[in-house]
DNA sequence: GTGGTCTAGACCACT
DNA sequence: GTGGTCTAGACCACC
């Protein structure tokens, strides 16, 4: 499963824990049903090796989201997104749930007296970089 | 002092330390010349009782900006940002510091495919009711 | 808090883990009301040093109390049980939490060939022993 | 071997290892006399289908019993009771294996507040309704 | 191969 | 003093 080397992305430098940044990520993946009921997510082994993190690290957060019902343990095997979690959310939803680290970049734009027009502006120019076109 | 029991906001429930929130909200705010040289910041005291946060966490933020040469401390006076500090930042540069929030955002929404469209929309709005026209 | 060096009771040599043992233990005394709303719960280090285990498996089902809203941490101070927790629960209840063990012991019972007289007879011996009069 | 689907009982929610369920059940089966010098356990394959669990862990178990002395593996032929095993033990003997289960429910009782009577009264009826008169 | 539990011990954030 | 996070690494249970 090499090619999910990728499959998380974490910030080292940032003050989130580790473990909940990938709580986090893996939520928002559910929520937009990239990850759908009864698929697999890669092993504790090889997402430490790829993050270069040590392996309780990762178990930590899956151990969360599996007690949050939202991945499923099974005995020897990968774990995978659990079969009766909260379907992928409307995208009404969705959008509140981007609304907490918006509401913080808005705070800061102010602290910072940018117009709010040249906030916007960057933003759009990284929201286009980012994954390309959605 | 009273009218500055809003000097700081906080977030008690993030993960973000407190001492850090205050410390990064004070360098923007020099960074944008809100805070100009010689200005009178309230004091841990006040501060700590308006937060309802200890008065150390109020002191530890204190301290650092006053190690990096952003306020300055006089005996029995309160703290003020120091003359010879970096100068408000221009435009460009302040536009910077917003980036780090903003790709956060960014890679947050792709998480949870929400359209760049209604993103943007989203922070709009944000942006509008927040502290008023800037 | 020397006096509460025997807080909790683990058995090392069992196949439950220690930090669920001590999960299950600060359940089943908040349920019979022994453990009250806002009352404090010995520290981390304390219960560590006392069980000779080391910290973070003390720590481990401190957060797992707290994920389930039974205790409720304050940065910098000892955890104490939530203010807004189930509270204790109505003997019947509290004689259904007890039935699994029971269910186990009677199993074990058939399968040894004890007859059902000598089994009870065993359990009151070892009931008053225990703690003496309840 | 249709009879024997329930040769075994083992509960998978539990903490406890499935293959360590079964050896002690089946230790307690030889001890009480139930199981006799030379009787044939059934195979690996039946135990595994009959319990829905990997072949690997009833395998396991058995091991550890043979290892033990408690079972005998004939090439070919199913494995049966060793013929030099400890006998069938005294009744004092096999009350004693009983003894700890009880005094986990004796401090399960204490934790809960359950009085001493209305425990032993639920002991009476599960013992009653389990399998029968004994 | 999978995940789980535990230890020893460092360092951080907060009161 | 409080709890939290993380690492390095051992050993266990299960497929």
């Amino acid at each position: 499963m090499s090619s999910d080397s990728h499959f998380f992305q974490i910030n080292t430098g940032s003050t989130e824990p580790i473990y909940r940044q990938l709580v986090e990520q893996l939520r928002r993946r559910v929520a937009s049903g990239q990850l759908v009921a009864g698929q697999e997510i890669p092993s504790v082994r090889e997402v430490a090796q790829a993050l270069a993190v040590h392996p309780m690290t990762i178990s930590k957060a899956y151990s969360l989201l599996e007690a949050e019902g939202l991945l499923e343990r099974r005995r020897g095997l990968a774990m995978r997104v659990a079969a009766q979690h909260k379907r992928a959310q409307p995208a009404a939803d969705r959008l509140d749930l981007l609304r907490p680290t918006l509401e913080r970049a808005a705070a800061e734009a102010q602290q910072l007296e940018v117009p709010a027009q040249q906030a916007l502006h960057l933003f759009d120019q990284i929201l286009n970089q980012e994954g390309g076109a959605i």
